[in-house]
DNA sequence: TAGGCCATCTGGTCCT
DNA sequence: AGGACCAGATGGCCTA
């Protein structure tokens, strides 16, 4: 197996057996900043000594820090993706129990605690009290959730839809269904988001 | 087989 | 300089 650094642990200076590119070559051995100054030839010894890489080296060393990038990016998405399912967690579930795609997952997400929160606000009008008190999710208002099951509402999942679609309307939503009932609440109306066609669930 | 979803790789950009 | 984030490209898998 050939090493990564051989040739730079043998063309180089031990102390900074560095990586990069061409640019930084002239930046591999610095000279200490109180050493007086030396005789040219010395000083094209020592750069000539830092620039004796070859070229497959560099290769080598971009191919592994590309490796390393990859093994972070991987990571990173990994991560997302125990969100995500984090998320789907906390999510009612469906009636067929299929896996939410991302997107639907983000998009049930946003319409479930619109509904949460239109929950608290009807909760609160009904009760008389003063809707100016900032909505609060508590488990209270989680318990007003129905299960799954009941027709379907339907909305466009088109991106360009972020205007007006009750998906979207996260300050003040239009309501999505009658103010007066919570069938919104249900999954299949809280999306749409699979496109889903009234009456199929 | 086409289309949707996903994981991964990759290069660019921004941030610390 | 190195890591995080992002978006585009690519290929595999699955389903209608």
């Amino acid at each position: 197996m050939d090493s990564v650094y051989s040739d730079i642990d043998s063309n180089s200076c031990d102390f900074f057996p560095h990586t990069d590119d061409e640019d930084s070559r002239g930046s591999l051995c610095p000279a200490s900043p109180d050493s007086s100054p030396e005789p040219e030839q010395q000083q094209q010894k020592k750069r000539r000594r830092g620039r004796a890489r070859s070229e497959a080296t560099v290769q080598v060393v971009k191919k592994n820090r590309r490796l390393k990038a990859n093994d972070r990016e991987r990571n990173r998405m990994h991560n997302l993706n125990d969100a995500l399912d984090a998320l789907r967690g906390v999510l009612p579930a469906f009636p067929d129990e299929t896996k939410l795609t991302k997107i639907e997952t983000l998009r049930f997400a946003h319409n479930y605690i619109w509904a949460l929160s239109e929950t608290i606000r009807i909760a609160d009008l009904q009760a008389g009290k003063s809707s100016s008190a900032p909505l609060l999710l508590s488990s209270a208002c989680l318990a007003e959730v129905p299960s799954p099951g009941s027709d379907a509402c339907s909305w466009s999942s088109s991106r360009s839809s972020s205007s007006c679609s009750p998906a979207y309307c996260a300050s003040s939503p239009g309501s999505p269904a009658a103010p007066e009932d919570y069938s919104y609440l249900q999954p299949d109306a809280l999306f749409g988001v699979r496109g889903f066609v009234p009456g199929v669930y």
